[in-house]
DNA sequence: AAAAAGTTAGTTAGTGTTTACTAACTTTTT
DNA sequence: AAAAAGTTAGTAAACACTAACTAACTTTTT
């Protein structure tokens, strides 16, 4: 999945234009507009659509996995690996606010299946890395061992998403970082022996 | 708010047409399919579409606010009507999987300002009431008190949208009822005093 | 009680706009 | 000179929605 230039534009601009208006205001004319060219030209560098979005998508998923990776390399101990996981993606996430809206629009995507395939695996993939992650916590002897991890997780998922929610309620208005801070000392609370 | 017999129907038909394909697969032309009568027809009952869909919200929201509304006026402990609220939502979420599309897309709606506002008061009214009900419980010394119940509302609500979104995503085919009880078993651990 | 007037709920036929996308041609880069 | 990257001008399909009309029923007037 090797991206040129121009191609890196394009996905730079669409994930602009979701920013300002949502998924739906991604269309191939706005798309060129902003882009400075013509609709034709857009074809010269992606098949099609859903082409484009699901670049979007991989793109952004390549960089967060860096970010993740380095995180879980380090010798840090589980529980604060899983507060730095938290607290990378929460910034990452205020820094590219369109990011959320097209991951949150599986909805949107359930029945073109290219893109909801991608959506699916993604969430898929974060998912078993933080049970793995509450698994080694636990073998750690940090984490709580009388919920399993899968039921852990699904309480770290929901809570970042909520937050995320409430977050893009409030017209991206509320301070992100603070309510990620805040869901992270509920979560420690909660999931310490 | 009060509705036709026809206009039920509509909202009934939009229901299983989101049901079936999504958001998108609401089309006028294709409630006008399933009503077996011409589009221009639903502009007799409903003056746009924007209308059917707050229509469609606005109907069953008023279902599970009676529903609701029965647990909490009974006599239980603040603790057991959370469980029974909850299990009451998984219950008519599984009878109406269309709705959590319309509700989780909240996303594509948040440009149509009517419908945003019509989604956005409904979790609003859902998170005021789940942080009343675990106020109660801090009171009655059923729910730790070491978290605030803001933040405990905010684990109940990931809790419920993941499990509802992992359903979703797997096509339908788990069992959310157990996954729901499930929950709840995690929830009670962690809440408990 | 009968005619006139109005309402309800449907029809046919169509509008204008937006959508993603394409064929054919031209310019720019290498 | 050839490939890459752009243009103009267009397509077909989908979209929400409307104008004009009508059959069947109800209400009002005489």
């Amino acid at each position: 999945m090797i991206f040129t230039k121009r191609q890196i534009e394009i996905i730079d601009a669409s994930k602009d234009l979701i920013g300002e208006k949502g998924v739906q205001n991604l269309t191939i004319k706005n798309l060129a507009k902003k882009m400075s060219f013509t609709e034709p030209a857009l074809y010269r560098h992606f098949k099609d659509k859903t082409q484009i979005l699901s670049g979007l998508l991989l793109f952004h998923r390549k960089a967060i996995k860096n970010g993740v990776f380095k995180i879980l390399d380090s010798d840090k101990n589980a529980l604060e690996k899983i507060e730095a996981v938290l607290k990378f993606k929460f910034a990452h996430i205020e820094k590219n606010p369109a990011l959320v809206m097209v991951i949150f629009s599986e909805t949107s995507f359930q029945y073109c299946s290219v893109l909801s395939k991608v959506v699916r695996k993604i969430l898929d993939q974060r998912k078993k890395k933080i049970i793995s992650l509450i698994e080694n916590g636990q073998n750690e002897g940090n984490i709580r061992t009388d919920i399993n991890s899968q039921q852990l997780a699904t309480i770290v998922l929901g809570g970042i998403r909520t937050t995320i929610l409430s977050w893009r309620l409030s017209g991206f208005e509320s301070d992100l970082k603070t309510e990620g801070e805040k869901l992270w000392e509920t979560l420690e609370i909660l999931f310490k022996k």
